[in-house]
DNA sequence: TCTTGACCTTCCAGTAGGTGGAAGGACTAT
DNA sequence: ATAGTCCTTCCACCTACTGGAAGGTCAAGA
C-alpha cells in the first residue's frame, strides 16, 4: 500500500509518515520503483502512534509504548508507569495555566479598555525597581 | 553595564539577552571592545520581557506590548485586547488538558497495573479498525 | 506515442523560544 | 607572564512536525 493510502488510512499526513520513519517508528518495506509499501501491521503501528500522540503522549513516550505494544509479554504496570507520569505532566501543567489565567483575568477585568493610556496590564509589566524590591514577591510586603 | 550585570539585574539569562537582542527586543549600545553597554531603559525593557514572556505572551504578542510600553499616548483598550485574546488561549488549552487529564486518569485507574499483559490502556491505543468503524467516534454506536 | 496530472521520492529550510558548546578576544589580579 | 573570568560570534540542537523545490513514476486520455 503506498503512503497515500496508507495516511488516510491510519490518519496521518503523509509527511508525518515519512517523519515517523525517519525516526524509526516505523519501517516499511520499499517496492522496486522506491515507493514505500505499508502492510497492515505498519497501518495498525501508525494508528496507534496517532491515537498515542494525541493523548499527548511524547515521541520517546510513543516509542516505548510501540514496543510495549509489540510485547506479548509486557506488564499492564509497565504501561501504566507511562501513562501515570504523562498524566501528572498535564496536571502540572493545567495548574500552571490557571494560575496565569487568574492572574491575566485579574489584569483584564481590571483595565478600563478605552483610550486612555492608563492600565492595570501595563503596570504590572513595568519594572517599578531593578533586582530589589520585588514587584510579584514571595515574601511580605506587610 | 555588561550583559553578565544586564542578566542578573533583569533576570534573565545572558543567552536569552543576546537572543532578544538578535530578533530586535532590545538594541543595548556598543562598547569600543564590542561589549554590549546596558542602559537603564535597556534593563527595563528586559525586566519588561521576562515579566511577560512569564505570563505566556508569545514573544510576537511582547514586541507589541513593549512598543505600547513606550507609547505614552497609547490607549488601554490596545493593550486589554492582547492580554485578552491570550487569556483565551489559555482558557482554550486548560479545557483542553482537563479534556486530556479525564481520559488519562480513566484509563489509568482501569488498569490493574501489575504484570500480565492484559491493558485498557493499550487497549484504546490499539487500533481495532482502520478507517472503519471508529473506536473514539463523533456519532452514534447505537 | 505523447502528454497531463496525480502520485511518489529526497533534501533543505523553517516553525517557537531559546540552550549548549566551541573558538577566540578582552580584562583583571597576581 | 599567566591564570581565570568575562565577553564575542557562530553553529548545532531541542520538539514534532510542515512547506516547498526538484525530480522520478504511473495511469488515463487524445
Amino acid at each position: 500500500m503506498n503512503i497515500g493510502n496508507a495516511s488516510e488510512q491510519s490518519g496521518l499526513p503523509a509527511k508525518t509518515i515519512r517523519y515517523y520513519e525517519d525516526i524509526g517508528l516505523v519501517q516499511p518495506s520499499r517496492r522496486e520503483n522506491g515507493y514505500r509499501d505499508f502492510a497492515v501491521q505498519d497501518l495498525h503501528k501508525l494508528a496507534f502512534l496517532g491515537r498515542a500522540r494525541s493523548l499527548g503522549f511524547s515521541i520517546d513516550e510513543c516509542r516505548t509504548l510501540l514496543s510495549l505494544y509489540e510485547d506479548r509479554e509486557r506488564s499492564s504496570a509497565d504501561v501504566k508507569a507511562i501513562a501515570q507520569s504523562h498524566l501528572a505532566r498535564v496536571d502540572q501543567k493545567i495548574e500552571e495555566l490557571q494560575a496565569l489565567s487568574a492572574t491575566l483575568r485579574d489584569l483584564v477585568v481590571r483595565c478600563h479598555g478605552d483610550d486612555r493610556p492608563d492600565c492595570p496590564i501595563m503596570d504590572d509589566l513595568t519594572p517599578s525597581d531593578l533586582a530589589g524590591t520585588r514587584k510579584h514577591p514571595a515574601g511580605t510586603t506587610l
